[in-house]
DNA sequence: GCCAGGTGGTTGCGGTCTCAACGACCCGCC
DNA sequence: GGCGGGTCGTTGAGACCGCAACCACCTGGC
């Protein structure tokens, strides 16, 4: 209300002119807001039952799964999705903690291996236990099964997509767009 | 306790005993890191091309859905899934910025309002321009129509069960039901 | 009117992340 | 053999967030 000057010719005034009502982002905004109450629980379940983060838990599962249980920093940061810089700290502190040691790599003298010692494997089993447990009660068991496929065919896509996507264009440039907008 | 026996199918010593290979859980592994790299993405665009972080805009965006463009503090925190104090700095940067505005509570003296202001309603609209691109790019346009009406559905209901659950149990008592609705 | 208890927002502190810069090291080419 | 360019991991600085403590304020019972 109280909408007095006439401002410039403002659109329909549904509510800002964004096109934010769209129904089909409505699976987007969906998506959203469930990730972030979903992440911000488990980590939540996992820190009081465990004393692990997330990324801490993830971090112990891709070694354990990894062959001699241990992995290149580098990899490590590639699939726990971090910057290098914030996998050595999270290994200093993992590694503080006793449930992961490093070893100098043999054969080049700049890397090392990040290996999961027995403890470490030790804490990821308990810890595993929370956690696939939060996943079914706050996740699987409140989604169909057929949804469950869906979700890992679009996911599986979209995660390709973006990884191809930095310059990479999936859609040759644009040949000659008549320019959309009167840029800054 | 390393349970040996098996009366339970502890399936194979597989990798490290965890059920981590269970397929089922591969939509939440998909779910997980193409969440992870997409909002990745999505934050760098807005930043490179708008200057705005992704909570930002969404703050933003918040505001110019609400009555007045304005909302409570504690209103914005909900909304945007982040705490008081977190809510309290990001609209400190956001007013430095200019694009917010405080406003102290008529009827509630402890309380104020934030209020987008005009540059922010357009900050904003220019933001949305890269974001709603972005989304479409990335997620959308990858995702068959189907499968956004399972994530949608799905995500609700997750976001549902989320929130009802801290110490409430949705299923309280009824173990003695055994379930006969098969699927939701 | 006054006080106890609750609520709204801010601030101090500590934790974790990223980016940029760095040293150590590897490799191919001269 | 030596050198330039790239790679690997670490470190310093800065950004952002949450928790807990805090003050200001509101509300209900007396």
């Amino acid at each position: 209300m109280t909408r007095s000057p006439a401002t410039t010719a403002e659109p329909p005034p549904d509510r800002v002119g964004l096109r934010a009502r769209d129904p089909r982002l409505a699976a987007w905004r969906a998506l959203l807001q469930a990730h972030a109450m979903l992440l911000r629980r488990l980590d939540e379940e996992l820190r009081a039952e465990n004393d692990l983060s997330l990324a801490e838990y993830e971090t112990l599962l891709h070694l354990a799964e990894s062959p001699d249980r241990q992995l290149r920093m580098n990899t490590l940061a590639d699939q726990v999705l971090l910057s290098r810089s914030g996998v050595t700290r999270l290994v200093d502190r993992l590694e503080s903690a006793g449930l992961v040691r490093r070893q100098q790599c043999a054969t080049d003298h700049r890397g090392s291996w990040a290996v999961l010692t027995t403890p470490g494997l030790e804490r990821l089993r308990a810890a595993s236990r929370t956690h696939l447990r939060g996943i079914d009660e706050h996740f699987m068991s409140v989604v169909a099964p057929d949804d469950l496929l869906a979700i890992g065919r679009s996911m599986g896509a979209v995660a390709d997509r973006v990884a191809s996507g930095p310059g990479q264009d999936v859609e040759p440039p644009g040949p000659d767009q008549p320019d959309t907008s009167g840029r800054s």
